[in-house]
DNA sequence: CGAATGCTTGATATGGTTCAAATCCCGTGG
DNA sequence: CCACGGGATTTGAACCATATCAAGCATTCG
């Protein structure tokens, strides 16, 4: 079942062990899962409003955003997922789209049907906790967007989100000061709700505080310690007790 | 264990069937939960970032939101509770706090330990999955505050908040155009990245318009038609895919 | 009656938007 | 090899929604 085409779910499982314990058995078992390769084209709709869905969709390589919309037709990201996230694991417990999911460039994913995760989830009490724990990192990400995008002003607000990607793209919670980002200023703007004309002016700014060099589709971070601080950034909400920790296994 | 001196979990009961299938025997088990009453007051931290809890707080009758603050000593209010409400079921799989929670004013909770939420989650895989689903219902809540946070004008903001509360105070999804809402027009600029004086000076515009009156902590919507066009207010995000479907228990 | 808290209103300041145009960059086809 | 076209970035100038500062008023409570 380690099917020799289709690449592993590894990345899926350490993602899970980062946070939760799991143990050999059921770790075999979210290998297994069967899984089908597959692309997805930048700035197409992926899942559309309202659509319902029968499968997941990990990444494999790229980034993903959901999108919600005003009646005047500008647009928000309220999530942005990363290579070894799951851009909607949510839909296993809620299959009907509440936002609309695209790839911000071209991408590629490993589907998972519901049908399949929804049987080890109900096998192992453990795995459905990962489950869940995953997404509830998402929504303390989340929660920061809001803060985020409700008080703080443009440079802080683009700072905050870079030192977020920072940390997420890293590898153990280390901020990774240069990392690729494959986003417009326009997808920028997206995120902080702001302009495209204002985040590229506000990028300048932080260049020429020598903060971060935006460029290429590559984050290039000069002053970690400065950039954290104007960005208030605390990696804290990330991590915080993500410590895998067997005593809050569902069932011991 | 219907415990004569503590009220019951019933309120708790029919927020989970009103989106998830529930066996009688795994009511009950939701009904037998050991539970502590006791009272929050306004504007007093009741769980502080990074602190760790034990138990979750199930809201009987009142208010309770989370708060993110910047360092400049600005709140942004990420998420409102209300009566029948789990302010913070995320706890029971991240209980150390990623942010306050206060009550805004006075409030009437039952508090449940982490340890018995796990102990039936662990044994009933539909009830781990029922509380996995509440807390994605309150994902998208706050998805939608991230929209209207970033790309909504102060007027739609307001509107599209107060018919959201008029959605989840009233009874099977239908909005309840008279509710109280007690809560500072300081809270409200919490809730909406506005200031304080702005929101008074809106609330008043939505007055004049004779959509809403807000006064006295009573919300009195005028006209729901055009108020949920003015606020871009479309509940479909909170009831969505909520309509319980036995053939999504993790196990069948 | 005084103090605290929340609400209201006015005047002025500003961060960010809007509109508009120039430039850069890169792939494509002739 | 070069001309062309289209998306992305950059810059400028005018404008506006909301913030800020400041004061007065209402209501409640001790």
């Amino acid at each position: 079942m380690t099917g020799s085409g289709t690449p592993s779910l590894q990345l899926f499982l350490d993602r899970l062990t980062a946070r939760s314990v799991l143990t050999d058995e059921e770790s075999q078992a979210i290998l297994n899962l069967p899984r089908r390769a597959s692309q997805v084209d930048a700035n197409r709709d992926f899942v559309r409003i309202g659509e319902r869905v029968d499968h997941c969709c990990f990444i494999v390589e790229g980034v993903m955003g959901r999108f919600g919309q005003t009646s005047q037709g500008t647009r928000q990201i309220t999530a942005l997922h990363i290579s070894g996230d799951v851009a909607d694991l949510h839909s296993v417990v809620r299959p009907v789209g509440t936002s609309a999911i695209q790839a911000l460039s071209t991408t590629s994913v490993l589907r998972i049907s519901h049908e399949a995760l929804r049987k080890v989830a109900g096998r192992f009490p453990a795995v459905a906790e990962a489950f869940w724990r995953d997404c509830m990192v998402d929504a303390a990400v989340l929660s920061q967007w809001v803060v985020n995008v409700g008080r703080r002003d443009a440079k802080t607000r683009l700072s905050h989100l870079l030192c977020e990607m920072a940390v997420r793209t890293g590898d153990d919670r280390r901020p990774q000061l240069r990392y690729p980002f494959p986003v417009t200023q326009a997808h920028l703007a997206d995120m902080t709700g702001l302009t495209p004309v204002h985040v590229n002016r506000t990028l300048k700014a932080l260049r020429d505080d020598g903060l971060v060099i935006v460029r290429d589709r590559v984050v290039q971070i000069l002053d970690w310690k400065r950039l954290t601080k104007l960005g208030e950034f605390d990696a804290g909400y990330l991590d915080a007790d993500t410590t895998p920790d067997a005593r809050r296994r569902l069932l011991d």
